[in-house]
RNA sequence: GCGCCCGUAGAUCAACUGGAUAGAUCGUCUGACUACGGAUCAGAAGGUUGGGAGUUCGAAUCUUCCCGGGCGCGCCA
């Protein structure tokens, strides 16, 4: 339904059937930026102008030509300099359009792939908090975008529930329930997590008495460790079903290492000559008193792209964390996906190069891999920015931001930026009920259109394509040509992994029905209930039939609810 | 010092991945309420796209050098 696409292809056929090679990259069929240009504009003059060395506008009176000879749903054909054929289609295209728009296939691509798409992958020895909960809601946008258009996307979460840090955690619970049951003081400045979360789960394995004894840590601490691990991925479960998310997989570190994961993907990098002892070269302008040469078991990641080479293993003889991830990512591989996405923080950037090299390393270069960062987000309440204590362990968990303006608002606001950029999220604005506040306005359009189908109570089914015609206001067209852009959106926006697309995309159907509607205040021709023509009455029904479809399958995609009322 | 991201209207951000006269929202100013849901709509003002140079028919977008902001920087995960 993508009629950029469709006719994009139409016109390199009509081409290249008529002796003119063009390059299939480099011409396009898009918008004019004008809306006076037309609906289409090609650009083909431009690019065909240097390989014929001719004037590009004589070339597009040809092809103007051409496309005038071939096809009659134009009516008017236009060559504009610096090299465009802009084409206006006639009302009739717009009706035909309108009456076989379908949304509800959902199938945009020509090739569906299988994709393994990583995101969230928090530390499980805390709650989610406000920092997670962009990458969460963007890479579970990303996952339904991509499963709408066509492709089957894995849902992934990667448990690091391997390596000091799970020592820690135990320790910390461990502490927690001394403090429970003996009363005995929580010891603070030990480098254990000092959240008020812990409380919960120690509580939790109180209750379950399955450690009878906890005089001796050493005895115990591999039971209560596991324990209170699974208490902590429950909680994340219940903080990403609170936003809205469901991961499909969920894969361990700590299994992959004990199954020797690890060991055997390195033999397999050590087979394609990329691993080696060595020593790194000391990192500048990082003041670190305790950096010493030490020769460790090195990845040639610079080999790949990479600024140094990384450390595979610490000096204790245990596997670093990246090692942990190489083997996780060849587990990846084997699995065979077409495509593999993931979601990264902005404080984790910095690993994306190594994630990448060795993924090269692992797959020869044939993997398509491709790893998406999302930039901080900063919270303001009443235009203040909102500060987080540094205390350790005070902070905004997701839950809580979910409770405080629901979890539509979060995603709708979380995703309506491009990850690239820094996001301000502002807990005042977000509870708005006003234009102001977008999440809010597109659901009020979802409600508005409800409100008429509700009483106009029309079956539509087998409306006479005729009727349509009697859309003929300038408004009306310009809605059945904002609808014709919603696939383009979505193919932009899968492309380029791209999904704050969307939020913009409806908001702008969004307003321009919104204008529509108010049209009846002013001028009671354009009202669409209280009219004497019920043949147009259908046919603007019907229209707004097809906004509600997109609207919701954005939202939906968008994990956003479309209110029947508000 | 190095790497990644950002810099666009007073503010927050878009811009179909190199296209034509750079668009929204808020804020400011002017209008429309005995309402098919005014929680909305119509209109106005507001720009040397941080700065310089380069690439070409054409640059907010690509290259390069500055300036400013964010994140990160051998065995934490």
């Amino acid at each position: 339904m993508n009629i950029f696409k469709i006719y994009k292809d139409k016109f390199i056929l009509l081409l290249r059937n008529n002796s003119f090679d063009c390059d299939e990259e480099k011409v396009s069929v898009d918008t004019p930026r004008q809306a006076s240009f037309g609906d289409l504009a090609f650009n083909a003059p431009l690019i065909l102008s240097s390989s014929l060395k001719s004037n590009p506008l004589e070339i597009g009176k040809k092809i103007a030509d051409l496309i005038k000879e071939n096809y009659s749903e134009f009516e008017t054909i236009e060559v504009a300099k610096p090299g465009f054929v802009n084409l206006k289609f006639k009302k009739e295209f717009w009706y035909n359009f309108l009456f076989s728009f379908d949304d509800s296939k959902g199938k945009i691509v020509n090739i569906s792939k299988t994709i393994n798409l990583e995101y969230v992958s928090a530390n499980p020895t805390g709650p989610l908090h406000v920092g997670h909960c962009r990458g969460a809601v963007y890479g579970d946008i990303l996952g339904n975008l991509l499963n709408f258009v066509g492709h089957k996307v894995i849902k992934e979460y990667y448990i690091n529930d391997y390596g000091n840090q799970i020592h820690m955690f135990a320790k910390s619970v461990y502490a927690r329930v001394l403090e429970i049951k003996e009363g005995k003081e929580f010891p603070v400045n030990e480098g254990l997590y000092p959240g008020e979360y812990l409380k919960e789960i120690a509580q939790s394995l109180i209750k379950k008495n399955k450690i009878s004894n906890f005089s001796n840590y050493d005895s115990i601490k591999n039971q209560l460790g596991e324990m209170a691990m699974d208490e902590a991925m429950i909680m994340i479960k219940n903080d990403l079903l609170s936003l809205g998310i469901k991961h499909d997989l969920f894969i361990s570190e700590k299994e992959l290492v004990q199954n020797n994961l690890v060991s055997k993907t390195l033999k397999i990098l050590e087979r394609k000559n990329c691993i080696y002892e060595g020593v790194l070269p000391k990192p500048k302008g990082n003041e670190n008193e305790d950096w010493e040469p030490r020769e460790q078991l090195l990845f040639k990641s610079t080999k790949f792209g990479d600024d140094v080479d990384r450390a595979l293993k610490k000096s204790d003889g245990t596997w670093t964390y990246f090692a942990n991830d190489v083997a996780y990512h060849s587990y990846k591989l084997d699995r065979k996906f077409d495509k593999y996405i993931n979601v990264l923080g902005a404080d984790h950037a910095g690993y994306l190069k190594r994630l990448k090299a060795c993924v090269d390393a692992l797959s020869d270069f044939k993997a398509d891999f491709e790893c998406k960062v999302c930039q901080l987000v900063k919270l303001f309440k009443s235009g203040e920015p909102y500060k987080m204590s540094k205390r350790a362990g005070d902070f905004i968990t997701a839950k809580e931001l979910v409770e405080s303006v629901g979890v539509d608002a979060v995603r709708f606001m979380m995703i309506y930026r491009s990850n690239d950029s820094q996001l301000d999220f502002d807990f005042d604005l977000v509870t708005e009920k006003t234009k102001e506040n977008p999440v809010f306005y597109v659901q009020y359009a979802s409600a508005r259109i409800h409100s008429i189908l509700r009483k106009t109570s029309l079956d539509l089914t087998n409306i006479d394509k005729q009727c349509l015609r009697l859309l003929d206001a300038e408004i009306e067209i310009e809605i059945i040509k904002k609808l014709s852009l919603w696939s383009k959106c979505m193919d932009l926006s899968a492309k380029n992994l791209e999904p704050h697309r969307i939020p913009y995309y409806l908001y702008d159907l969004a307003s321009i029905f919104h204008s529509y509607w108010n049209l009846g205040k002013e001028y009671p021709e354009y009202r669409i209930i209280e009219n004497e023509n019920s043949q147009l009455i259908k046919a603007r029904v019907y229209l707004l039939e097809k906004v509600l479809t997109v609207i919701k399958s954005g939202l939906l995609i968008l994990g956003v609810s479309a209110p029947e009322s508000m």
